[in-house]
DNA sequence: TACAACATTAGAGTATAGTCTATACTTGTA
DNA sequence: TACAAGTATAGACTATACTCTAATGTTGTA
């Protein structure tokens, strides 16, 4: 598919996959037996990368640490353990901000309490 | 405590000091008293709002976020109804972030799973 | 009193993540 | 075949959140 279906389907702008595609995150392929033009067509792997951007992108993640995650995800020049490396990581990086939220959160609810009790 | 002091103590450069002050997250008081400078003064409260900042920030809210939250946490020119609605909002976008890290968690610890058994 | 250390403001610069514009070429339909 | 719609690239622009520089003035200690 070209990039305005592709856009269709994720609901991601042309404007911001082509910016993704600079960034590496994604990679179209060029038809090489059309010369008339050079478009880009896309897969539906890109549809799955391109969802798995934005749930990454949802939860914090950075691109370049979604560039990482995609690696451990699609890149078969990296070895399982390099991939478990990465994958470890990220789980990490996700347990210690599921903390803090949880602790935020308590504070929040225990100065809710203050503020309702001290003017009631 | 002037700005240096505040510095020392919160770990928060004096340029971050004075761009939080900007953005409206913090208010020194200047000491009418003194002609010579127009140096401006800090309090212990000053430390605990900076403190709330690098906490907020660490998961995630935006300075603007950060300041309703500590609209509601420290003025006392808004009603306790409109303070309990703003801690009620963030309370559940905290829980909508926590949601979703888990979902990406459990997409990770699967796809973790995959790797390693497609490849022993 | 010299001078290092500290304070202020204005404004420039950086990094991230888009978002948009301009230009130019290609494709598909009335 | 005209022309609207689609595509590519380069580069400008925006917002957020700093980060740094320059210019200038103040304070405290040897």
């Amino acid at each position: 598919m070209l990039i305005n279906e592709l856009s269709k389907i994720t609901g991601i702008t042309a404007h911001t996959i082509r910016f993704y595609e600079k960034s590496g995150l994604i990679k179209g392929k060029r038809d090489e037996t059309v010369k008339s033009n050079n478009y880009f067509h896309y897969d539906n792997e890109t549809v799955e990368k391109l969802e798995l951007i934005r749930d990454a992108k949802s939860v914090g993640f950075t691109i370049s640490e979604i560039g990482e995650l995609m690696d451990a995800w699609y890149n078969n020049k990296i070895t399982v353990e390099e991939k478990v490396a990465v994958l470890d990581e990220k789980l990490i990086s996700i347990d210690e901000r599921i903390k803090q939220l949880k602790q935020m959160k308590k504070m929040i609810s225990q100065f809710k309490k203050d503020v309702i009790e001290d003017n009631c």
